[in-house]
DNA sequence: CCGAGTTGCGTAACCGGTTACTCCACTACT
DNA sequence: AGTAGTGGAGTAACCGGTTACGCAACTCGG
């Protein structure tokens, strides 16, 4: 009780000290303890307040890893990803924590290559060895069908963030860029356009092919379908766009607007516009999707869609720790910048 | 749900097999078990391969927690850092991890607000917490005051890594920003420029100062020293190069060639060059920093310097890890492409 | 004033590894 | 033959929490 600065002194010894330290100093035993730290209802007013003191005064910390071991909780979760956009990684592990900061979580990252053969080795191994609490897939690896019955056999709760819904609800999280792509249709369709092109993704990412069919379904809707010609397959990558462009701008039947798939193959169109001379949006409109920063970095700004992505990587965290129900869908908005324009006529 | 193999169905119960479940299958005891899974001397090669055997057909995996709890290691490292350009994040993590597979390190995230009040005691605790292993500090983060005593104060490992040594050299990994930026400078002397001016980035960040520093001394040291007023502060941001570049393009002695401290503002001060109606690098000739992506999204590529960021990413891995001794820095490199023209004369 | 039902708390056995200590058998040397 | 030395293997006590179980004291209705 004569406590001033001697025992903090010692208390920041190697180690640090233990909840059967805690316990002695209050005059319990270490399970009165456990159940103040835990909130749990079973100890006396009196106790409690007592315990609480020498906690909050010793700086006293429990130790995740003998909880975890106890308990079978490890207060990890884990964020598998392929190698996509930077900007898209950033916003998803922003989201992820969001949901993750109050709980005590820790999230690790784990990227990996899809086309690795040992991916599933390495992803079982660790997730046994570390006894996750809970795994989030992103980007295209989330896309792999072999997720589903490695997960289950490892009996450890996972959600995928995808485009489309690839698991029953409580298992995905979707971000429905088929309707997005729709969005972009309906604003070229709107301004007037009928000579429209789109450059598309790989056809082997679920975006992609959602994009696509999204943008497509929806012209033709108006009953404006494009002519195969004037679809051109990208990489999602600048140079793939840059090509792409050259490609339609060169041809026979140039267009008077280009969707592209994300905003890089966007930017790289632009750049073939460009260097053929015409002007931006004067002479050829261009429509993104992403709303990555790249967008308002370029000259006109890009108009495009947005798919809220750290929103959706909150809603998988909460997904993940179950406390969150209903339907998870997030829906994308069209960002009208200066890149759309009407036809000349 | 009949299988063939019904010993493995049995060994994926709840909570998987044990240490003490291979020691009695091999008919020994758990030490010996865990001898062999850490390659230790002490067991007969009969036994050895009896229970490498038996480990390797169960696939058992030893815990994490429970040899932490026992070790004191948590095979686990930190990432501290504040939110910068996702493109530097990435590339810093992915070489963190370049040097942590190997050893069967995860590596966990932990963005922070430089300004937020709680941000000592809320790293404290997480790291008290989970007892990690290590941390490394990137970004401006990195160059807190606080953080030495505070490591110090919990006997946590750590390593920085920012533009300047900050530590003794097995804390920190140091990118020297400051010679970097001569090379820019050597760069736009040697095309002939003596019109120079610089946006540089805020002072607080220290690889600003560096930058900044570097640059400025070294065309000190060929007879250039920049006037003042062709000295411009930016925020990092394009907005802030585009800002910068408007009010050096517009004043009275605009320069013939512009050196920027990072991509963002390069790019920015491009863009304030097209809208005025100059040709670059034609009549103003643009340098960045840092060669992330959007240095060749643009439209003529931007000429700039590379720090080689993943390169230290996994230099301070190593470090930490105690595996790499000796000098730890990492050289710039100047990648010129098409926005440095000499002056028209 | 007595038994039944709380409430508060201590004891000890876990969780799944590691490791100091001990014992035993077998070789090697005087 | 006796003994010191050596390597293989078991026992049990940790690491720092959680929790089933049990015991006392205290409340309360009849």
């Amino acid at each position: 009780m004569t406590s001033t600065h001697d025992d903090e002194r010692t208390d920041r010894r190697r180690g640090g000290l233990t909840m059967r330290d805690i316990a002695a100093l209050a005059g319990v035993s270490s399970k009165s303890v456990s159940l103040v730290v835990n909130g749990l209802p079973g100890v006396g007013e009196q106790t409690r307040l007592r315990i609480q003191e020498l906690i909050e005064q010793h700086g006293y910390t429990p130790r995740a890893q003998a909880q975890g071991l106890a308990t079978g909780r490890a207060f990890l979760i884990a964020h598998v990803f392929n190698n996509p956009n930077p900007e898209y990684l950033m916003l998803m592990q922003q989201g992820l924590l969001d949901a993750l900061e109050e709980t005590g979580h820790a999230l690790v990252s784990f990227p990996m290559q899809r086309d690795d053969p040992q991916f599933l080795d390495r992803l079982r191994s660790f997730v046994d060895r570390h006894r996750l609490d809970g795994v989030v897939f992103t980007s295209s690896v989330s896309e792999d069908r072999r997720i589903r019955p490695l997960m289950e056999d490892l009996g450890v709760p996972y959600v995928r963030v995808a485009a489309k819904a690839l698991d029953t609800r409580p298992r995905s999280v979707v971000g429905g860029d088929r309707a997005a792509a729709g969005l972009a249709a309906e604003h070229l369709y709107a301004l007037g356009h009928r000579e429209i092109a789109m450059v598309a993704g790989p056809p082997s990412f679920l975006s992609a092919r959602e994009r696509q069919s999204g943008f497509l379904a929806t012209l033709e809707g108006f009953g404006a379908a494009l002519a195969p010609s004037l679809i051109k397959g990208g990489e999602y990558t600048f140079a793939s766009g840059l090509a792409a462009g050259e490609s339609l701008l060169g041809g026979p039947q140039p267009p008077t607007a280009v969707f592209a798939a994300n905003d890089e193959m966007a930017v790289g169109v632009m750049q073939a516009a460009q260097r053929a001379g015409l002007r931006v949006p004067n002479d050829l409109t261009v429509v993104g999707f992403d709303d990555f920063s790249i967008a308002t970095r370029v000259f006109p700004r890009l108009t495009t869609v947005r798919i809220p992505t750290r929103e959706m990587g909150r809603l998988a965290s909460l997904k993940l720790l179950q406390r969150a129900q209903g339907t998870s869908c997030a829906p994308g908005e069209l960002i009208i910048r200066e890149t759309s324009a009407p036809p000349r006529s």
